[in-house]
Order: structure tokens, then C-alpha cells, then sequence
RNA sequence: GGACCAGUGGUGUAGUGGUUAACAUGUCACUCUGUCACAGUGAAGAUCGCGAGUUCGACUCUCGUCUGGUCCGCCA
């Protein structure tokens, strides 16, 4: 077996290597042949570089996409630079060149665009893992969990495993089963979390654990949601809710300086959890852009219209510049997406040639509209989205939904903007839509706020708890509670 | 458990009852000294997911089935 050398990565060549005599390995990305100059472009994990083989001064072997090379060479400037291109400004100029494995001809373009399906992806999965898009996704990864150890190492916690093979753990999930060999017609259950595990550590005194823990649950699939997945798993002793959230903080600050060197500024932002749904309609809410939920009940508390009168709650976003692009169709499809949360009423109102337009319109004083109008702060071609209901979540949840398809749609988000941001005190209970009966809104174990205590017994709706889920972009990237 | 969408050369798509099954890209061959989505010329490559049915005739319509995707339920 020949033991192949190298001197320096792909990718992290630079200009600082120039006239450097190097050796570097890595397949072939791309081969652009112009007769007695070829150009390859070769990859590793850092990154790709362009190789020039002038074929009228050394041999090349027959060269192939994927293909692995040893290439021995001068690290040199191009004569045009490629700016598209981390490592633009410079070539290798190839002295030697030795083939190391041939390869067939692959079933997808190994490159970041690669146009292939996801299935066709996941089929040929160990290509598909070669693209340097994918890699970059493990790498961030392997940052990530690297500066968590360093931090909460630094931060006198332990880490320590628990198991996996154990009884149910009572989340909210199904469990996976695993058939037992000694004990027939019994199962284990894969832990859905570590809960019951690290609190018990907690008896034990360890005082400051965490793990990164794999966890399991036996629900069905989303985009952004596997049945088995990793948590960075944490459990003190003696905390209170602003010590833990401060501790967290200084965590999530870490990991992004670390992995992409951004700057998180602290404290994060806290919210509870009814502003967080009273005002953008969303226990995740992404806060990059604005569309608040804004209530005219007030304003219309003098108006005997049936629909207005009949529903305890009237909220509306509004949407800048739109109205003249929302036809009735495009109406259906916001209108499609809050059906979802049991919301049917819906009125659209224009603000068009400084006065508003739409069905309910004639329902309104003009005093009310001048009101409305100011409220909420109408300008020309401003599409106000009226909702109706009796069910406050419902409202909520529903407008919700509708401002966050608006915001994609009209790419009212900031690209590459980061929106961290804790929301706190949820529910302690919730009742459940089928059954109707009373049920932990995180899990059982979960501190009620001290001072809602003695509502506990006469109104156990009312009751806010220690919890709080952090909140990034509009996803909820992770939770816990006291 | 449910709803919807999609399966056509290697890959991605077009194709609304009769086509030589089209286009792009990739691949292969040849030409080419500055390409980086190289360019030019030429070539090969598809029993249209599978099964049944309707029809003179099905990639196309119907039913079933398999696979993938998105969403609802579910996921504290």
C-alpha cells in the first residue's frame, strides 16, 4: 500500500503560499480542457483550488470527475483572478501529477448547486456528503458541540451519560420500543429526553450536569423536525430563572463567536409568553420585521354591526404597499393559512387614495375609519388585515401565521440578520382541545410562578411558570424551565 | 390517522388521447494557451415508477399499488 503525502490543504492555500513548492490531494470538481492547458479544479474539506497542467511540459494521466489526484506543484498567481472564489487570486502550476483512485462517473453533480432531487441526494448520500455545502453543515455542527464542552467545562459542569436502553420517560411523545432479550414480552423505551436521569443526578448532588444527548421520539416528521435528534442537555442545582437564562446567554454568545464569529449582544431580550402571542401571534415569534397584532375593539365598541359586535375579539396586522397586489385570490390563500387555527373571519381593508376600501367599510363611521387610520398608522396602498374571533388564541395564532407568510412572501426579512430572544412564564397548564381536561403545557415537573401560586386550585389557566424556550429567526431552538 | 403534490435518458424538467417522446445539463470523441457555468463540432443515452382497466390507439384518462415531498393531527 503506498502511503500518500501531502503538504498543504485544497482550500486553505492562500496568496501568503506563493512560490511555494507544494503537495496537495483531492478529487477532481471540474476539468476544463483548452487543448495544451488543462484546468482542474481539485477538492478537499477546506475548500476547492484551480490546478494548471500545461500538457506540453509534463504527462497527465486521463483525469475524470471525482477522480483522486496527488498533485505536486508551484503555488503561483493567476493571471486573472476569480474573485467568486475563496482561493481566486492563485493556481497551482502542476510539476506531477499521480491518480490515486479512478472513479465512475458519479449520478449527481457533486457541487454546491447540484440540481438533483432530495431522494436522488439521499440514495447516493456518500456523494452528496463530498459537496462542500454539506460538509460545512457537520463542521458548524462540530463547532457548535466543541465550544459547549469549553464552555460549560469552563463553567464547572460534568458531563455524564445516561442511558438509553430504560424504562419510559414520561414526555409527550410516543416512545421507540426495543424488544427485550432476557426478559421476553418486555420492552425498553429510548429516551425521549434525559429528564428523569439528570434530575435524579441532581439528588445526587452533581449540582451542574450536562450531556449531549441524543434523544428519541416517535412522532412523525416534519422539515425541520427527526425523530431522533441531539440536545444540549442541562440540569443545575440552586439557580433561579434569571441565572439560568444569564448562564445560557453567555453559552449562545460563545458558540456564535466561535463558529461564525458574530458578536451576540447581551442580555438577550426576554418577552413573556402572552406579549409574545398577544403582539406578534407566535410563542416563536421572528421579530426581524414589524406587522404587530393591534386590537380596534376599542375603537369599534360603539358599532352594532353583527360581526363586530358578536365577537369579543377584533384584531389586525397590516401589511405596507400590498394592497393593490392582494386580489381576492391571493385573500383565499392567508385566509387557507389561518384556517388553521380555527379562523374563519376575515376582512380585508385598502388603504387606497387616502381613504379605506373593502366590504366592511360601509359598516364603519367615519370616524371609526379616521381612527383606524391612525391607529394603525395607514399610509397609501396599505393592506389592513381584520380578524374576527371569540377565541383569543385562535386570533392570535391565526394573524400569526398570516404575518409570517406575508413577510416571506415579500422577503420583509433580512438575510443572514440573527433574532435571538428568550420568551418566558408560558402556561403552567393548558387544556387539551379533544378531552378537554387540564394538562402540563411543558411537563410535570415544571415550577409555577411563586406569586400564582394560590390560583392553583380556582384558576389553574391563570398560572405562569418558571419556563422559558430560546428563540432564534422564529424557530425555538431550545427550552427549559425551573 | 388524514389532505395535497410529484414520479419521463445519469441528473433536472417539458410534453391534456395518435410526436421520430422535446429541452437543458451531465457523459463520450475530436479541436483549442487563460478557463473558472470555458467555447466549438459530433455522438451515445428513455421498454415514460409498477399493475390492471377504458380505448382502434395511453407518457397522457380511470382504479389500485409503491416511492418521495409538503402540510394537518401528533411533537410538553
Amino acid at each position: 500500500m503506498e502511503n500518500f503525502k501531502r503538504t498543504h490543504y485544497c482550500g486553505a492555500l492562500s496568496l501568503n503560499n506563493l512560490g511555494e513548492c507544494v503537495t496537495i490531494i483531492g478529487w477532481v470538481s471540474k476539468k476544463r480542457n483548452l487543448g495544451s492547458l488543462v484546468f482542474i479544479d481539485l477538492r478537499d474539506r477546506y475548500g476547492i483550488i484551480q490546478v494548471l497542467v500545461k500538457t506540453d511540459e509534463i504527462n497527465l494521466p486521463d483525469v475524470r470527475n471525482e477522480y483522486i489526484l496527488q498533485v505536486e506543484g508551484i503555488v503561483s498567481k493567476k493571471e486573472v483572478p476569480n474573485p467568486t472564489l475563496k482561493t481566486g487570486d492563485i493556481e497551482i502550476i502542476a510539476s506531477k501529477i499521480t491518480v490515486i483512485n479512478t472513479a465512475e462517473n458519479p449520478p449527481i453533480i457533486v457541487a454546491d448547486d447540484t440540481d438533483a432531487n432530495v431522494d436522488t441526494r439521499l440514495k447516493y448520500r456518500y456523494l452528496d456528503l463530498r459537496r462542500l455545502c454539506m460538509q460545512k453543515n457537520f463542521i458548524i455542527r462540530s463547532k457548535i458541540v466543541k465550544a459547549v464542552h469549553e464552555y460549560l467545562d469552563a463553567n464547572d459542569f460534568i458531563e455524564i451519560e445516561t442511558p438509553i436502553l430504560t424504562l419510559s420517560t414520561p414526555e409527550g411523545a410516543r416512545d421507540y420500543l426495543v424488544p427485550s432479550r432476557i426478559r421476553k414480552g418486555s420492552f425498553y423505551a429510548l429516551p425521549q429526553s434525559p429528564q428523569l436521569f439528570k434530575q435524579l443526578l441532581m439528588v445526587s448532588g452533581f449540582e451542574r450536569y450536562y450531556q449531549v444527548a441524543r434523544c428519541f421520539r416517535d412522532e412523525d416528521l416534519r422539515a425541520d423536525r427527526q425523530p431522533d435528534f441531539t440536545q444540549i442537555d442541562i440540569e443545575t442545582s440552586f439557580l433561579s430563572q434569571d441565572e439560568i437564562l444569564t448562564l445560557t446567554e453567555g453559552l449562545i454568545q460563545k458558540i456564535y463567536k466561535d463558529v461564525i464569529n458574530y458578536d451576540v449582544e447581551l442580555p438577550l431580550r426576554r418577552i413573556s409568553y402572552d406579549d409574545a402571542v398577544n403582539i406578534y401571534g407566535s410563542d416563536k415569534p421572528d421579530t426581524r420585521f414589524d406587522m404587530k397584532l393591534v386590537s380596534i375593539k376599542d375603537i369599534l365598541s360603539d358599532n352594532q354591526n353583527d360581526l363586530i359586535k358578536n365577537n369579543k375579539y377584533i384584531k389586525c396586522i397590516k401589511a405596507e404597499n400590498i394592497a393593490s397586489d392582494t386580489s381576492r385570490k391571493v385573500q383565499d390563500e392567508y385566509n387557507l393559512t389561518a384556517s388553521k387555527f380555527n379562523m374563519k373571519s376575515f376582512a380585508y381593508l385598502k388603504y387606497v387614495n387616502s381613504k379605506l376600501e373593502g366590504s366592511i367599510v360601509k359598516f364603519l363611521s367615519e370616524l371609526e375609519q379616521q381612527q383606524i387610520i391612525a391607529l394603525a398608522n395607514l399610509h397609501e396602498n396599505d393592506l389592513l388585515i381584520v380578524a374576527f374571533s371569540n377565541n383569543l388564541k385562535n386570533i392570535n395564532f391565526g394573524l400569526g401565521a398570516m404575518r409570517t407568510l406575508i413577510a416571506k412572501k415579500y422577503n420583509l426579512i433580512k438575510p443572514n440578520t440573527y433574532d435571538i430572544l428568550w420568551v418566558v412564564n408560558f402556561p403552567l397548564f393548558e387544556r387539551s382541545e379533544e378531552t378537554g381536561e387540564i394538562s402540563p403545557c411543558h411537563h410535570p415537573f415544571t415550577r409555577p410562578l411563586d406569586e400564582d401560586l394560590p390560583k392553583s386550585e380556582t384558576k389553574p389557566y391563570e398560572v405562569y411558570s418558571y419556563t422559558y424556550d430560546i428563540v432564534m429567526n422564529g424557530y425555538e431552538a431550545g427550552g427549559g424551565s425551573l
